[in-house]
DNA sequence: GAAATCTTTGCAACCGGTTGCAAAAAAAAT
DNA sequence: ATTTTTTTTGCAACCGGTTGCAAAGATTTC
């Protein structure tokens, strides 16, 4: 049905390496070959079966996207951002929805069956074994989102979690709270970690202030809320650093539920900003994740291994930067 | 460096179509043939590459997800649930992001090289030209949320939005407000000019009501709630019916801004019932719109026409269902 | 136990391309 | 006009699989 190399090589009277070499950048075909062959091809309507190109070049251009992450609104950013940077470099996304997987084994056979020549995971929750065993299999992988590690085994792009914890507590500080909280995400995940870690390291420098933490099921509107009105029954704090932008919306619902009002009553401060954290009738402060400028750099990660796979694991942490709008007290 | 066939030949001692043949479900093996096939396929770790496969079966599994709409928060729940319908049964999405193209033969052209078995368009907003486009080349095309139609050209699953405009109407009707308008999504969209069509109707049985309509630049927040507060500097409606909800929540948003309570001011309902509109800091009334059902029966759809891609073009379309909420008052 | 039938296996061609190598053609040097 | 060098082209093998066909082996029938 499709016009085939054969058929193009057949219609202009050549030889089908010489088809192939007008396809294939760097070829050497002389001007005239160019012409007659494209002249045949453009009358079939032929272009080449990337497929089975692939079997011989080794490359499908073909990147796994890999994520567990379908509920928290930013990932529909990240998905966006991930899918028009691959696309500008002629990689082409599949994606793969880890939420009910637990064994790395499973992904890694599947995603090798395609010949992907790569394998970006995009998650801060998704144990690290998962990145591990890709590149286990020798799959280059690039791990947005994940923990910036002394000994990095995988690349890593995000941010230095740590240091976004430290950076909340420290506008915690400026605007003289007296008590503060960490609400975060899943206590399994390195980031919640992390960013508890930076916290309390910030704050341990103010013993006047008193700092507590707990943890919400996961990062979703509905954990933040539930976990909020559970602090409720007993006494809040004066504000609250969320792990998560998603999280402290539904911290905030709880706080309206209660009767308390933010800023005055409970401060809040999430992380990621989101664009809903910038929707007029949400206003919340929060410390940026460069999203935009984190997607690009791991596609260009994953470009650069895809010529040199054995690249030495390596670290990109992007700085935040905290975005204030409605939901913290002035400072003084 | 991966295992091929023949190197699992070659260890079992076999022909290579012997273990071609135990990796075919259907294939004549003889039980010891096929215990000293696995034998040697497990120590070699060794999996059939898909894509060589795929050039004979002529079946890659591989289904292209095509949408524009990277911004409306609904769709991160349309990816996962498509992701895991088509995972489920062994299918491959290939995200391609549209946002940017207005070619259709670009995207055309991409997946045929990729081979895709076929293409489900997830927009209510993509020309219908891109469905058509895939569809005379011969690849299966199913386009979720696309437009019914009389005399359909590709296999349509969504809902009637004519009646969704209807039930809109009548819930407004039943609410007794005398003076209810329609906040389209973009004028150009089908679904926008549905739903309108399906509003008006409906009202054009109640003379005494006034009916006005708008619409609004996007599917999103931003512009719903830009043509809230134009519509705010002369007469509000009582009520009004949003293209969508996240439209509708921008549209609230407005409202709060400028002064206006909801329901007692004005009454607002949306469609799609995304996961946003039951946080309780919303609340929004909204038309919902049964998305599982919708995708569960793309993928249907797309699997049946895999076995039979010349099946006569058919629409699905699903029942809406008001859900009541706190944004419009309550029937008398 | 031989003939007839059914099942299993391997051979070899093929899917749609790419590429090393040597021959042919063109261009440059003498 | 030759010879040398460079560029272009086609041959044929290969990428990692599948599959029609016929031969070999196993089973059933008489």
């Amino acid at each position: 049905m499709t016009a085939t190399l054969k058929d193009v090589a057949a219609r202009a009277g050549v030889s089908t390496s010489a088809v192939s070499r007008t396809f294939t950048d760097g070829a050497s075909v002389s001007v005239k070959m160019r012409r007659k062959v494209e002249r045949a091809a453009a009358e079939l309507g032929y272009s080449p079966n990337f497929l089975a190109r692939s079997l011989t070049t080794r490359r499908t251009k073909l990147i796994g996207l890999v994520s567990n992450n379908f509920h928290n609104p930013i990932f529909l950013e990240v998905f966006d951002r991930f899918t028009r940077s691959l696309q500008d470099r002629g990689l082409r996304p599949l994606l793969v929805n880890l939420s009910n997987e637990t064994d790395p084994e499973n992904s890694v056979r599947m995603l090798r069956q395609y010949s992907v020549d790569g394998v970006i995971v995009a998650s801060s929750t998704l144990p690290p074994a998962f990145s591990k065993a890709f590149r286990d299999k020798g799959i280059p992988v690039v791990n947005t989102f994940g923990r910036h590690s002394s000994s990095p085994e995988v690349h890593v792009v995000g941010i230095d979690n740590v240091a976004a914890g430290r950076l909340a507590a420290r506008e915690l500080v400026a605007r003289n709270y007296k008590s503060v909280a960490f609400l975060g995400g899943p206590q399994s995940a390195t980031s919640t970690k992390d960013r508890l870690k930076g916290f309390s390291e910030e704050l341990a420098l103010h013993p006047d202030i008193a700092v507590s933490h707990s943890y919400a099921a996961a990062y979703s509107f509905k954990a933040g809320r539930a976990e909020m009105l559970r602090l409720a029954r007993g006494e809040l704090a004066e504000a609250y650093f969320c792990g998560d932008d998603v999280l402290s919306i539904g911290a905030l619902s709880a706080l309206d539920e209660i009767g308390k009002h933010v800023p005055e009553d409970v401060g809040v401060i999430g992380l990621n900003d989101m664009e809903m954290a910038g929707w007029e009738n949400i206003a919340l402060t929060t410390v940026r994740q460069p999203i935009q400028q984190i997607i690009n750099s791991s596609v260009e990660m994953m470009v650069a291994m895809l010529d040199e796979p054995d690249r030495y694991p390596e670290a990109r942490l992007f700085p935040c930067q905290v975005i204030e709008r409605a939901t913290l007290r002035p400072r003084p």
